[in-house]
DNA sequence: AGCACA
């Protein structure tokens, strides 16, 4: 399985983040960057030893967290690109709202965790290391491809951004001073033919992908809320 | 590399 064997989560877990990245703003970003695959509960991250460069998104539906790690696989993240799986365990905030929550266990098994990250650490000390055997691979990866069986409903992130729904009126010059505010903007395009729809491209899909977060379902008329989606490669 | 709820 891509995700590793980890069974559906709607929580997901992200590695390999930049550390150099600021918490609060880490947060922020993620959560702008994956408000656009549902509602998000909680963005938890944590800059210990341990627990730096990763962090969990928490959706509050779990075909939210599949489309995230589908989509979101590799996407270059402050210069790096994250991997992404299902977290492994429920997160504390869902427990609460099933009312599935207890603190207390939770307490005692964190020191019993403890306990054997020391022990490990001490045996490792005490023997020579052995030798690595190499993981199992059972032949290896047969395909690239992700399981298609159903049309998309989402496209992958792009710098580019595609509009709908704009009313007739619109000029290039509205759009761009809306687009204009974010960081990364480059231009608007529309196409004469093609009216209620334009093409606005940032520098990368970071920069797009808050530039579409802030501004999805923005009313340039009350009837119009604009839909903003990546345009297709 | 690393799966938590500061």
């Amino acid at each position: 399985m891509l995700t590793g064997d980890i069974p559906p989560n709607q929580t997901i877990y992200i590695k390999n983040l930049n550390e150099k990245v600021k918490k609060e703003e880490l947060k922020r970003s993620l959560y702008c960057l994956f408000s656009q695959y549902g509602r998000i509960l909680d963005v938890v991250a944590l800059k210990t030893a341990r627990l730096r460069g990763q962090a969990w998104v928490v959706f509050s539906e779990v075909t939210a967290a599949s489309n995230a790690v589908r989509q979101m696989q590799g996407f270059p993240f402050y210069d790096k690109p994250m991997r992404i799986q299902y977290a492994k365990t429920k997160s504390d905030c869902i427990a609460e709202a099933e009312g599935v929550y207890d603190p207390n266990a939770k307490k005692k098994k964190k020191q019993e965790e403890k306990a054997e990250r020391k022990k490990r650490a001490e045996e490792a000390q005490q023997s020579a290391p052995a030798n690595g055997k190499p993981a199992e691979s059972n032949g290896g990866p047969t395909s690239f491809r992700q399981g298609n069986q159903s049309a998309q409903e989402t496209v992958p992130p792009n710098n580019i951004l595609f509009i709908q729904n704009l009313p007739h009126e619109t000029t290039s010059m509205m759009l761009q001073v809306l687009f204009q505010q974010y960081p990364g903007f480059r231009e608007v395009r529309m196409i004469e033919a093609k009216p209620g729809i334009a093409f606005v491209e940032f520098e990368d899909d970071v920069q797009s992908s808050m530039a579409m977060q802030a501004l999805q379902g923005f009313k340039i008329t009350p009837q119009n809320p604009m839909a903003i989606t990546y345009a297709k490669k």
